[in-house]
DNA sequence: GTCATGTTTGACAGATATGTCAAGAATGAT
DNA sequence: ATCATTCTTGACATATCTGTCAAACATGAC
């Protein structure tokens, strides 16, 4: 096989999330992706034919990281700290970088790149890996008559929950806020468990 | 005072807030208001300064009619009624038309049309008017301790998860799903009447 | 070293956007 | 009827985007 690829494909797809991340993938043009990246124009149309291919390769790696901190959230001992530290590991997502960059499921659902099939089945996946990811935590056995709802439910309530803490962090950017407003969502979902 | 307007600015304004919200401020153009509503894009110009202030015009009309609906739902006469009502007509504003337009307010948020400092602050006084609503209304007397939370939290909550509600619309477009984990939150926020 | 193969490059053609402005048109005030 | 004022119009200058392609280039295979 003669013919091989010049430039580093982890590099342009870390850079090209950093840019989608950042500036939204609507607003982010293919010029906007070469000059990032250092790789010509031609060149990426070749290597990927365009766009939403980027985008799909670049949200691979972000579902991956994004998924990592939330699950471990999950693994703690206690379904008041099992959530509120998920929507610490939501909130640190959305609020990297500075300004912050918001997050990037959120971001494109709203940014009307979620038009293309294509792109939204993928945002359904990452949302649907969280749902099912969060019912199975909060199905935990001893956890049984601590929350409000069942866990399918409340599995649904914060994932969408979630959304919602994406788009304040937009209007308002004040970190603080989203976490207390996720504090009372986690006191209204798990029942004290000191009286079981 | 000579020289008046020759088009219709009320009409101009409703066209304008229904392209803002099927297409999303940012993927809005001049251009595209210029054809949509007859007038030419010198005029807009001459007469607003640019889309951002038309914007900002056309969201006034938006932000009336959205809290109309939502005010007469929590006058409901029980707390899960009044918020369910409340979901529902929020559910209704964000699936209206077809394809249905979405949520203005949350599309603008995460398009990037939030960094103007004068679009965010509006986004933020039509949030801000929501929870203030709501609170007051879960203040009533006769629905003390029928909370999960106090109703300033409880309405944080609420406008926040009605975000994500929006969220969620442009990822699934399954209105009844909406529904069913809005119903989960209220089952979630509201304890059993029954038993008071 | 030669060759086939896929990559890179700059340029082309076509769209579309922005903001401005001089000239022409319309209208209320006098 | 005239005038001053404001609006309208089409055009200008500039910028940006998209997708494609022939020619030049680099590399692994032989």
């Amino acid at each position: 096989m003669a013919g091989v690829r010049q430039f580093d494909e982890d590099k342009v797809l870390e850079v090209a999330l950093e840019l989608f991340w950042r500036q939204g993938v609507a607003a982010t043009s293919m010029p906007d992706l070469a000059e990032a990246t250092g790789v010509r124009r031609g060149s990426l149309y070749n290597a990927y034919g365009g766009k939403e291919a980027i985008f799909l390769l670049a949200y691979e790696r972000y579902a991956e990281r994004f998924l990592a901190p939330l699950r471990q959230s999950l693994a703690a001992d206690d379904p008041a700290k099992a959530l509120s530290g998920f929507f610490r590991a939501a909130i640190d997502n959305m609020t990297m970088g500075s300004p912050a960059w918001g997050c990037l499921t959120t971001k494109t659902a709203t940014d009307g790149s979620a038009e293309s099939a294509l792109v939204r089945q993928r945002l359904q996946g990452l949302l649907d890996a969280i749902a099912a990811m969060v019912e199975e935590a909060l199905g935990r056995d001893d956890w049984r008559g601590r929350l409000a709802l069942s866990p399918r439910a409340a599995a649904d309530v914060i994932v969408t929950f979630t959304r919602g803490l994406a788009v304040m962090e937009r209007v308002h950017g004040d970190r603080a806020r989203l976490e207390a407003t996720a504090d009372a969502l986690v006191r209204a979902l798990v029942r004290d468990g000191k009286g079981s």
